[in-house]
DNA sequence: TCTTCTGTCACTTTTGAATTGT
DNA sequence: AACAATTCAAAAGTGACAGAAG
């Protein structure tokens, strides 16, 4: 499974220069610690079935246990603290610093799967304006929810925890048709990488009753997309730290850009900036209290060692969510249990609703040619290996392509990609929007599932120091009832690709975990009783639901 | 007019095949 | 013959820039 390639990415991260790792080692992440008491490798790979109720108990030991460090945090500080800026292009651009992490306290015998999202911060749009990012009005809709799955996924967790996990394949773009599987986003907003862990043991996978996974939110990861550099700052930072900037440093030609660009530093003051600023007084470096923040009545806390707080939630009865940004220094875990119907429902308002949406010729010859691969991508049949090096994306059908479709005889497709489609994890603001609204670029069932969240606002870019925390969540989702929200209903079918760019199906486990992050959402977007769930991380802030 | 986006450029690092040496 | 080390070209990634688009 883990050819030597295959660990390369890993590897690569894990041969960088001293400093970062011992950046690494800084973060606030415990001593590993091991398996839960009683845990067992047997027990977590028990099949599914009567003993499932135990597994799913140790395996909820074993999640709450695993702990995540962000790698060179002091750099993810020193972008944050400047305005994070992320280019994001057509063609798809990494992010650098790219997104590393170092983890401990799984199980080494157990099987994970490790992916990313990337969610909006908040429902603003963004300008740059005075040597400030400022808020410019009201979000784009939030693009297609794309996951992107470590390579190496599945794999044990001794595996993961060996070396670094290495995320910097992981690409940006900005073209909602993207046929890559790179994470869509829209430009000039806000946006929160999140790293999410699913348990992924080949015999008690998705397919068993309860399946745990968590959640790790660094606000210090949060960016502004944009398509050129908007703050000098960043652009220095990013040439100075960035081995492919290298030919920007130093020399006089570059000296000379670099004074083109400070002109830029200072830009004339506009009647519309100024207006702006009127109009939003609160947009200078002043962190914006996100709208949704208050909802945290409906979680739940436990208290951790050292200061940390856990949160378990109860199986069948726990929507993933997303996070507010955290100021406190402390490291919490949290975990969001949803309420019977204490949700909220928030109606945020769009810069232009989806139906507004223009959809050029082009795009919709797009979506309506059938994809080569489409029907590739939805049998899922073998348990393949993800390619080492390769692009993980994923994009494409849900629980058609999940191993626990009921398509597994199929025969494998003829793909080398992995793309995936995506699926927003967490619940959406607005289950009218999502249900009435399409996003006419794409079907219908994918808007509504990818109709993302918004965390609540993070900590201020440039005037609010750094996090020193991340957050986490710890799930235990209820098969059963991921099941009965039928399967049909929503992932997009496969996009065609250009010719050359070939595909590998995703393997059952990603699948799976597709499908069961996706079912999360559906599940929560038939409910309007929970739009959103968020919470300061504060300890009072807490209360049993 | 202004802001944002796109394609292209010159530059770099990375990658992997081919070649050479032990 | 097998393996390791080296070389080199292609691929990929980078920010800058000019012009287009809205």
């Amino acid at each position: 499974m883990l050819q030597d390639k295959g660990l390369s990415e890993s590897e690569e991260a894990f041969r960088a220069p001293g400093p970062a790792l011992g950046e690494a080692s800084a973060a606030n992440v415990p001593e590993p610690a091991l398996a839960a008491p009683g845990l067992s490798g047997a027990a977590l790979g028990s099949p599914p079935g009567p003993g499932a109720d135990v597994a799913a108990a140790t395996a909820e030991q074993t999640i709450e246990n695993i702990k995540v460090g962000l790698h060179e945090k002091e750099l993810w500080k020193k972008f944050h603290e400047a305005g994070t800026e992320m280019i994001i292009t057509k063609a798809g651009r990494r992010m650098f610093p790219s997104y590393k992490v170092k983890v401990t306290g799984m199980n080494p015998k157990t099987k994970y799967i490790l992916l990313i999202d990337i969610v909006p911060a908040d429902d603003h749009r963004y300008k740059f304006c005075d040597n400030k990012w400022m808020v410019a009005g009201k979000a784009e809709p939030a693009m297609p929810g794309r996951l992107y799955v470590h390579p190496d996924s599945p794999a044990t967790g001794a595996h993961w925890m060996r070396q670094l996990v290495s995320f910097q394949k992981l690409k940006l773009t900005n073209n909602h048709l993207d046929p890559f599987g790179h994470i869509i986003l829209n430009s000039m907003h806000k946006y929160q990488p999140r790293l999410h862990i699913v348990k992924a043991d080949e015999n008690n996978a998705f397919g068993s009753k309860n399946t745990a996974f968590c959640t790790h939110v660094f606000p210090e990861t949060s960016f502004i997309s944009v398509t050129s550099y908007q703050n000098h700052k960043i652009t220095q930072l990013k040439i100075e730290n960035n081995p492919f900037a290298k030919g920007f440093r130093g020399s006089d030609d570059s000296d000379l850009r670099v004074a083109r660009l400070q002109s830029k530093e200072y830009p004339v003051i506009s009647k519309s900036i100024m207006r702006q600023r009127l109009i939003s007084p609160q947009l200078s470096g002043t962190p914006d209290v996100g709208p949704l923040l208050g909802t945290h009545q409906a979680l739940q806390h436990y208290q951790h060692e050292n200061g940390a707080h856990s949160q378990l939630a109860e199986a069948q009865d726990l929507p993933l969510s997303t996070f507010p940004a955290q100021r406190d220094s402390s490291l919490f875990y949290h975990c969001l249990k949803r309420r019977a119907d204490g949700g909220r429902h928030l109606d945020l308002p769009c810069k232009r609703s989806y139906l507004e949406a223009p959809s050029s010729v082009g795009e919709d010859h797009y979506f309506r040619s059938p994809p080569p691969y489409d029907q590739q991508m939805l049998s899922p049949s073998y348990c393949s290996e993800v390619t080492p090096r390769e692009a993980c994306m994923y994009s494409g059908s849900g629980p058609e392509i999940a191993g626990v479709s009921g398509v597994d005889d199929l025969p494998p497709p003829p793909l080398s990609c992995n793309m995936w489609t995506s699926v927003s994890p967490y619940t959406s603001y607005s289950v009218q929007t999502m249900e009435t609204v399409p996003y006419q670029p794409f079907p219908t069932h994918f808007t509504a599932t990818t109709m993302m969240p918004r965390l609540p606002t993070l900590s201020a870019q440039s005037s609010q120091p750094p996090g020193n925390t991340h957050f986490s969540v710890y799930n235990q989702l209820s098969q059963s009832q991921v099941r009965e929200r039928g399967p049909s209903a929503s992932f997009p079918r496969e996009r065609g690709l250009p010719p050359g760019c070939e595909r590998k199906p995703p393997s059952p486990h990603l699948n799976a975990a597709n499908e069961f992050l996706y079912s999360q959402t559906f599940s929560l977007s038939r409910e309007s009783s929970l739009q959103y769930h968020s919470g300061m991380g504060t300890v009072e802030n807490w209360t049993d639901g």
